[in-house]
DNA sequence: CGTACTTTTGAATCGCATCAAATCTGGTGG
DNA sequence: CCACCAGATTTGATGCGATTCAAAAGTACG
């Protein structure tokens, strides 16, 4: 991994990431920028929290591993900030990983602490991010309450798609541990609901029909 | 229901509910008290959001409906805020109802805003408040990824309970809607542990063994 | 005492997990 | 360019565990 301090392009940063906008001036000249490879691990649980992490591309992903070796995939981020509760926390409370090349922002936690209480406009738009967080978890356990692999993949084209359509922005490999499925039992999900007819697939495209 | 308004003995409540302490004052000038039975509607889904609810007293619980007519609980709050997400809304993303009779306090959400912005403290409080709300929503994902109902149990009696002991403060009935299984299916997991010699159960006790 | 609800058990069924293995894919290096 | 490898994708067979439907027993409350 690489890390430049202080070599961003911030007019090209803003552009691409919304929320890194609202970042006052003083927290940005403390960030670092970060380059992972491919499967790169930024912390591990029960480490001290230095940073706040922003991905500027790629993917980052809070896990867990259960007794049984499996992960389970807590959060996923492309773009945006990950592990936002960790700010409040002495420590980490899971594992994050790139799971491909990725830029991230590495935005030290007492400077980002120093900055909540003296922007009041970037102490805002942090709460609205806490509360989007909230939101989208909630899904995902309305999600995993439902007991059928095909009212799963219709919650999730539903809340994370766009008007009954889903552009997979992962592997399905992946998608089916996010969906609390074995990747087996979402294939097979899968064709039943083009056999069917309730879904349409073309290749990372899915669209829903009644 | 009953309403009051300025009729709370403070002192009380800030003994009861540690959150309710760092209200600021001119929030708490414009709160309401709201005594409800025991299966009262705060709100729907779609509902403007005009109060931020704080339970004093009973339960609140977040919920949705299915297709189905089931119904997932998203929270359950015995003291302390719901529905903190909202806030940064305009309307209700689910129904909020009380599972018995309760007592809240009811803030205005637009005093509530106008407080965070003028109180620091109430600010840094309120972020912690999401932050922690994070945590509990992720090991609630993390719950519900497992695929064996003793490995629910374990789980939530670990993360839920205090040092591998919990004393259960629901029905089983609801306990089993929150772990994402039918009731009959925690009834027997439950059963098949104590046989195991696995869960020691005294009413609403459990206790994990080795 | 009756009503509504939870708790508990039973039996049958279905869907998912699991184990296994074949194919396809993208990327690497010879 | 091709061989090769690691990973994702796909299909098959099997078994277990959760759902489902049904019903009895227990419990709280008016």
């Amino acid at each position: 991994m690489n890390r430049d301090k202080n070599t961003l392009d911030w007019c090209a940063l803003i552009a691409m990431q919304p929320s890194a906008g609202l970042i006052p001036k003083a927290l940005r000249e403390v960030a670092t920028q970060l380059h992972t490879d491919s499967r790169g691990t930024l912390f591990r649980i029960g480490e001290p929290v230095r940073h706040v992490y922003l991905v500027i591309d790629g993917e980052v992903r809070l896990i867990r591993l259960e007794r049984h070796g499996s992960e389970v995939i807590l959060q996923r981020s492309r773009g945006g900030f990950i592990a936002e509760a960790s700010l409040d926390s002495k420590i980490y409370h899971c594992d994050a990983v790139t799971a491909e090349p990725s830029t991230l922002l590495l935005l030290p936690a007492v400077a980002f602490r120093t900055a909540l209480e003296d922007d009041p406009t970037f102490c805002k738009a942090w709460q609205s991010q806490l509360a989007k967080e909230i939101r989208k978890l909630r899904a995902q356990c309305e999600r995993l309450s439902l007991h059928s692999a095909a009212d799963r993949i219709t919650h999730y084209i539903e809340s994370e798609g766009d008007d009954g359509a889903l552009t997979l922005k992962q592997s399905r490999k992946s998608w089916a541990a996010e969906l609390g499925l074995t990747h087996e039992a979402l294939y097979r999900a899968l064709r039943r609901m083009q056999e069917d007819g309730t879904l349409l697939i073309e290749g990372n495209q899915f669209t829903r029909k009644p």
